[in-house]
Parts: C-alpha cells; sequence; structure tokens
DNA sequence: ACCAATGCTTTTTTT
DNA sequence: AAGCATTGGT
C-alpha cells in the first residue's frame, strides 16, 4: 500500500534533543579530522564528491555542541542558497540554532556590513548596487565626458573598460599591467584609461552608487581605515569558514585575512581542480600559498568519493591527469560497479536533441525521476535547441545560468523606478526611467539626472551643524538627503521641463512617485508601478506579450520582502539564478529536469548527466583557444561537469555550424573535444560509444573525414559493435 | 540639436 | 536579444 505524503504547513518541528553522540559518526578519518580540527587555520582539500558539504555542515554541528555560540560562525560560500542548504542540513542532525549562523556570499556579507557601517566611508543611506550593465552605463559616460568618440575604435570601449577596471581592482594588479596583459592594443592608452577609472570611481561616489567590486573593495577599505570595527568583527565571528575557495581572488583572500586577525579560526575548503573562475580573477595561489599566509595551517586531504561509479572516475581521473598543473589527488570510490560512460556523434543539433529527450523519456519510464537528471554546457545559448524539443515532447525543466531574467531590459525598467525612490541620485536609473516617455531622450535624460543629483545632495534647508551631536547629524543628514516624499525638489527639477512635449507627463511622475515613497510594503508599490509602466511597456516592447509574465515574477519575489531596500539590492546580490523554467506540461514543479551551464552546475550531482556539443569551438570555446591558461581552465570545466554524475554519464558531440562567429562563417565544427581525445590516447576502454540510426531506413551519415588516423574516436580501429539506438 | 527608427553585428562563463 | 552606427525627421 503506497503512503501518501502530507505536509503540515506552518509547523516546523521542535529541536531534537541535545545530542549525546558526537556529529562523527558515519565519516572517514580525513572528514572527522576536518570536522574536528576547530582551532587555527585550516586547509581542506577536498576532491569532487569527497563529502565536502557533508563534512562542513557536521562541522558547524559539531562547533555549536561544543558550546560555540551560531552567531560568532560565519559560512561562506558561493551563492546564499548553498548556505541555507548547508544551514539547513546542520539543523537536521544538530540543533535549530545552527540556522542563526551568518551564511551567505562574500558579496551578500560585504553589503550587510556596508549597509551597517557605510556611513563611515561617506555612503548615505539608500546606496543602490550597480549591476554589471548599469555599471557599463556610468562608464560609457565617464568615457564620453572625457572626450573619447563613441566611434573612436581605438579607444577601448564601455566592456573592455568595465573589464580593465575589474581585474585591476581584483586581482592586485595596477591598470597599466592589466591593460599590458590582457589588451596591448590599448597600451598607448593607459594613462586616459587610469584617468577615467579615477573619474568612474568619483562619480560612483557622488551618486551614492557600487558596483559590484565596490562592494569588496570597500569593505577591504572599512577593515583597514576603522581597526575598531576590524577588531570588533573579528571578536564576533570567531570561527570564520569559506567553502569553494579555489575560486576567490586575491582581493576576498585579503578579506578574509583581516576578518580572521592572526591566531584566528580559519577553514578554507576547496579543490584546485575545479577552479573555473579565473577569468573574473580567481587565484589558485590562495589554495596553494595558504602555508605562506597561515604557516602552521593544518592540511587535510578528502579524495575517497562517493558520488560516482569508477568507470565515470575512470574517465574524469584521465581527464584531468592531462592538464598542465599538477594535482596530487587521484579519486577512488568503493562503490562496486556502474556503466560507462557514453559516447555518442550525432550529424547535428537536432539529432542531439532529438537523442536528450528520447533518453530522457527512457530512463523516466525506467523509473528515475527527473530531478535526478541533468542536461549541461559550456554557454547558455547551447541548450536553445534542447529546450524547443523538451518543450515539443511536453517535458517540464529549469534552466540555470546563461541570461537572467533580472537583467533582461524590461526588468530592469521596472527596477529602476524602485531604484530612484532608494536612492534619488542614481542617475544610471533616472536615465531609464525618463527615457522612456516620448521626446525625451539621452541629452534631456542626462541634464534631468544631473540636476536631480545636485538637488538631492542640496537639501532645500540645510541643518546647522552644530545644533546636532555628530552621529545623530550624520544620521538626519542621510534620513534627508534620500527622502523623496514630501519635499518638492522633484517638482523643482521637473517644473522647467513643464512647457516640452512629455513636461505633464514629468510632472505626473513626480506626483505617482511620491506616492510610492510614502508606501512601504514592497508588494504593494511594485504592484502600482507596474499598473504605472504596463502604457509605457507596451508601447516599447513589440513582443511585450511574451515578456509579462516576468511582471508575475517579479511579484512573487517581491511578496517574500517585507522591507523597499532589501527587496531591491537582494534582487541584484543574490539573483535567482533560474533563468527560465518550463513547467507547462504539469504545472507543478515538483518533477523537473535541470538545464544548466556547467559553471551554474557546481557543487551540485544528478544520477543522469548529458553534456551537450563536446566539440572543439564550444568545449574548449574558440575564445580561450591560443592561451595556455584559459584553455586549461576549460578543461577543468569539462572535469567539473563529468564529475556531477553518479551513475550514467552522456558526452554528446554534434557536428555544429559556427554560424555567427568570429571564425570563418559556414564552418563546421566537427571534431570532439581536445579533452576528451587526449584523456582517450592512452585508453580508449574509458567510453562506450553508441551510434544513431534514423527510424527511417536513411544511409548513416559519413563520419570518416572527421576524425584523424590516430584519433581514438576513429571508427576503423573501434572493434567493438557500435549499439543501435532507434529514433 | 536632439530624438527615434532602422539595420547591422555580436554572444563564454558570474558575484 | 541587445548594442552600435547610420540616417531621416522634428
Amino acid at each position: 500500500m503506497e503512503i501518501k505524503k502530507y505536509t503540515l504547513k506552518g509547523y516546523t518541528p521542535k529541536a531534537d534533543a541535545p545530542v549525546a553522540t558526537s556529529h562523527v559518526e558515519g565519516l572517514n578519518p580525513a572528514q572527522i579530522q576536518a570536522v574536528t580540527t576547530t582551532e587555527g587555520p585550516v586547509l581542506v582539500i577536498a576532491g569532487a564528491g569527497s563529502g565536502k558539504t557533508k563534512t562542513l555542515v557536521h562541522r558547524v554541528a559539531h562547533l555549536i555542541d561544543k558550546g560555540v555560540s551560531p552567531s560568532s560562525i560565519l559560512l561562506m560560500t558561493f551563492t546564499r542558497k548553498s548556505a541555507q542548504n548547508m544551514l539547513r542540513r546542520a539543523s537536521l542532525i544538530g540543533d535549530r540554532r545552527s540556522e542563526s549562523v551568518t551564511g551567505g556570499t562574500f558579496h551578500s556579507f560585504a553589503h550587510m556590513i556596508l549597509r551597517q557601517e557605510g556611513h563611515l566611508l561617506g555612503y548615505r543611506n539608500g546606496f543602490t548596487i550597480l549591476d554589471k550593465s548599469d555599471a557599463e552605463d556610468l562608464i560609457a559616460g565617464v568615457r564620453a565626458d572625457m572626450g573619447a568618440q563613441k566611434s573612436d575604435k581605438r579607444f577601448p570601449q564601455k566592456g573592455t573598460l568595465a573589464d580593465i577596471f575589474g581585474k585591476h581592482v581584483n586581482m592586485h594588479q595596477t591598470i597599466d599591467q592589466i591593460v599590458g596583459k590582457e589588451c596591448p592594443q590599448f597600451s598607448e592608452f593607459s594613462e586616459r584609461i587610469e584617468k577615467m577609472f579615477a573619474a568612474y570611481t568619483a562619480t560612483k561616489r557622488r551618486l551614492n552608487v557600487l558596483d559590484y567590486d565596490d562592494l569588496l573593495t570597500e569593505l577591504q577599505r572599512l577593515l583597514v581605515t576603522e581597526p575598531e570595527l576590524c577588531l570588533r568583527l573579528r571578536q564576533r565571528f570567531r570561527y570564520v569558514m569559506v567553502d569553494e575557495y579555489q575560486d576567490t581572488n586575491l582581493l576576498q583572500a585579503d578579506i578574509v585575512e583581516r576578518l580572521v586577525g592572526p591566531g584566528g579560526n580559519i577553514m578554507v575548503v576547496g579543490d584546485d581542480a575545479q577552479s573555473i573562475y579565473a577569468f573574473r580573477g580567481a587565484d589558485i595561489r590562495n589554495m596553494t600559498g595558504f602555508h605562506d599566509r597561515f604557516p602552521d595551517a593544518v592540511r587535510i586531504m578528502l579524495a575517497e568519493n562517493y558520488r560516482s561509479y569508477q568507470p565515470i572516475l575512470n574517465l574524469t581521473n584521465a581527464v584531468i591527469s592531462r592538464s598542465r598543473e599538477t594535482f596530487d589527488k587521484q579519486l577512488f570510490t568503493s562503490r562496486e560497479g556502474g556503466q560507462l560512460p557514453v559516447f555518442v556523434d550525432m550529424s547535428d543539433i537536432y539529432m542531439q536533441s532529438a537523442f536528450v529527450v528520447q533518453r530522457i523519456q527512457e530512463l523516466h519510464e525506467d523509473g528515475i525521476p527527473l530531478s535526478e537528471m541533468a542536461v549541461l554546457f559550456r554557454s547558455g545559448f547551447h541548450s536553445n535547441d534542447v529546450e524547443l524539443a523538451l518543450h515539443a515532447a511536453g517535458l517540464p525543466f529549469q534552466k540555470f545560468g546563461g541570461f537572467k531574467f533580472i537583467e533582461s531590459a524590461h526588468v530592469k525598467d521596472i527596477m529602476a523606478f524602485l531604484r530612484v525612490l532608494q536612492n534619488p541620485s542614481d542617475t544610471v536609473s533616472w536615465n531609464r526611467v525618463l527615457m522612456m516617455f516620448d521626446g525625451l531622450g539621452q541629452k534631456t535624460a542626462s541634464d534631468i539626472s544631473e540636476q536631480l543629483v545636485v538637488a538631492f545632495q542640496n537639501p532645500p534647508e540645510p541643518l546647522s551643524e552644530d545644533s546636532l551631536s555628530e552621529g545623530l547629524f550624520a544620521e538626519t543628514m542621510a534620513v534627508q538627503q534620500n527622502a523623496i516624499t514630501d519635499d518638492d525638489r522633484l517638482y523643482q527639477v521637473f517644473f522647467q521641463f513643464a512647457g516640452r512635449r512629455f513636461g505633464s507627463e514629468l510632472l505626473d511622475l513626480a506626483t505617482t512617485l511620491s506616492r510610492w515613497a510614502s508606501l512601504e510594503n514592497p508588494s504593494l508599490v511594485l504592484a502600482d508601478v507596474l499598473a504605472y509602466f504596463k502604457p509605457l511597456f507596451e508601447k516599447r516592447y513589440d513582443d511585450a506579450k511574451r515578456r509579462e509574465p516576468d511582471f508575475d515574477t517579479l511579484l512573487h519575489l517581491a511578496a517574500k520582502h517585507d522591507d523597499m531596500s532589501a527587496f531591491v539590492s537582494e534582487l541584484l546580490i543574490d539573483p535567482p539564478q533560474m533563468s527560465q523554467v518550463d513547467t507547462s506540461a504539469t504545472g507543478s514543479e515538483s518533477d523537473v529536469l535541470t538545464l544548466s551551464t556547467i559553471h551554474s552546475s557546481k557543487g551540485l550531482e544528478w544520477k543522469v548527466v548529458f553534456i551537450l556539443s563536446l566539440v572543439d569551438g564550444y568545449l574548449p570555446s574558440f575564445q580561450a583557444m591560443g592561451d595556455m591558461r584559459q584553455l586549461e581552465e576549460e578543461r577543468r570545466l569539462l572535469y567539473v561537469a563529468m564529475t556531477r554524475a553518479s551513475e550514467q554519464l552522456y558526452l554528446l558531440k554534434p557536428n555544429v555550424e559556427a554560424g555567427w562567429g568570429q571564425r570563418i562563417p559556414g564552418m563546421v565544427m566537427s571534431r570532439p573535444s581536445r579533452f576528451l581525445m587526449e584523456a582517450l590516447m592512452e585508453n580508449s576502454g574509458l567510453l562506450e560509444r553508441w551510434s544513431l540510426t534514423p527510424e527511417t531506413d536513411m544511409p548513416a551519415p559519413d563520419f570518416a573525414d572527421m576524425a584523424e588516423p590516430s584519433d581514438p574516436f576513429d571508427s576503423r580501429d573501434s572493434g567493438d559493435k557500435p549499439k543501435r539506438y532507434g529514433f
């Protein structure tokens, strides 16, 4: 008889009685050492699937069990979601106190501190966060102000400038060094670029905005310039743990070091073989040089794999062992059996989609839930065709990575309204809002927003400084300068434009904004904003119908917050990573397939994993070819993807037309990823090859020209019979 | 001078 | 799908 599950809403179990047994049961010796070495610096090298999360979870529980206050534990993870997951798990084996552990990303932690202490650096209360494209817009403004013509191809574009600035702050190198290394063709401009960086930084201050990198640099500045605060934080967070340490950059390591202080308790966990974020400044020396920073660090290695069957590990080990760098661990497992990873080549991506759909349906019918299967790929758009096929087949899925909905233009429009409420000096958002009106373009918009900045930085009735204590003064100023309610500064500025085509709309906007500012609840404000925005929206986007469902998504997110500013900033700092959901088939979200970029799949696992388009040019990607270090990162990317699988791994290689790219148009990429080829040089038996046969009796495509003779994929020397696979 | 519509190109990966 | 440059309209 089947037992139906029934969830009691609003009911959470009482805290378990304190467990007498220690939190080391079911752990191996290395894991136990990691859990129980609580004092001093500890470096844990944790291979893929080695129970890293479990170890961290047990360590939190163990610390609390020992009497450490949960509020003195800080857990830094890659996404806030994974921090929450861990703490939830810790509460299951320990007690609910672990839920009050502080956990999150570097950025969210920095944000939290800056909201509390940012005034020490001169930030006003409602500072807003610039995402990448906002930052680029602002940089474009600076670039123009400093006399670079837009069309001046010889001077770096705004995106390039943003990259240079980002690397400069994250990698502890001068702009000149970065330019020389990353884009030597711009070397002659490095002085001007440096000046622009200074101007950009000054502008952000003036506008009371921070970009992503500022969250980190400003936290660092705070720790340096406010020794008292630094000490206070050290005393508060006595036990610091950092997950995915291989993907941190020098700036983050510096923050950790200051936060921990000499003699502090720090555990970092990472895997040098899974470092995949060097492109944004991650530096593996944080791990390899950990001993130099913390000379008495204890080093622990977790190499036993509890996730995958041996045949999968054999292949992943072969892939990573060809790396230029040396990794001193080979994963092993005691999980017996398991099937060989499967390699399938196809004539095109449509065949690939058909295979994915059909195989998933079969496995699903065999009883594997969709939630235990994932389709992984290098870049967001690689899954486009598979998505169509899944939709047509009625298979529900969710997609992670690639384009995020928070970045789409219409969502940014909506958020711009909320952001000017929070920070009336945010000209980037003002420009977005203002340009929605007919007859109001870039020039007028930036004129108006510049006036607004001035107006809001000079309150109509300045307070006399000596009448108030210093602290109270700062606080009052902050409130004054951010209040859009009950003052006529908006009207004063907008009124100058009353005669223009958009004049009446502007005055209406001022009234509307004041009304919103008086509402507290994010859901209420958002609902009102959406109603106001809708006519503008429909005029602006000819595909408005397709975009409109996002209104509901946004309302849904707003409902989770009761504070406006928390809603606005968290959407940027901790964006919902899901970029697309298709549950049209079932209407429910209980059992859905995962599609994900490899980057977003980090730390997760599935029984069955498909890796799409394992073709040279996609993985490794074209852009990475020609640079040894980037190429090695691509290899590790493949390693990460393959080690997500616990039971079945399917490697798919369609021929791909390089339609749009830098490369020769019409070129067909048909060679399997070089990393696979290399891995199979010594032992081609690590894989099983399937060949696909169309249901109709069409002649099989000819792959003979795809491979060179020495190629392990050459069908001429594959002795075993290819498996027939019908469509 | 400024705005808006059009047509071309460009697409890694993410906090 | 969004950015960029061009062009035509006010």
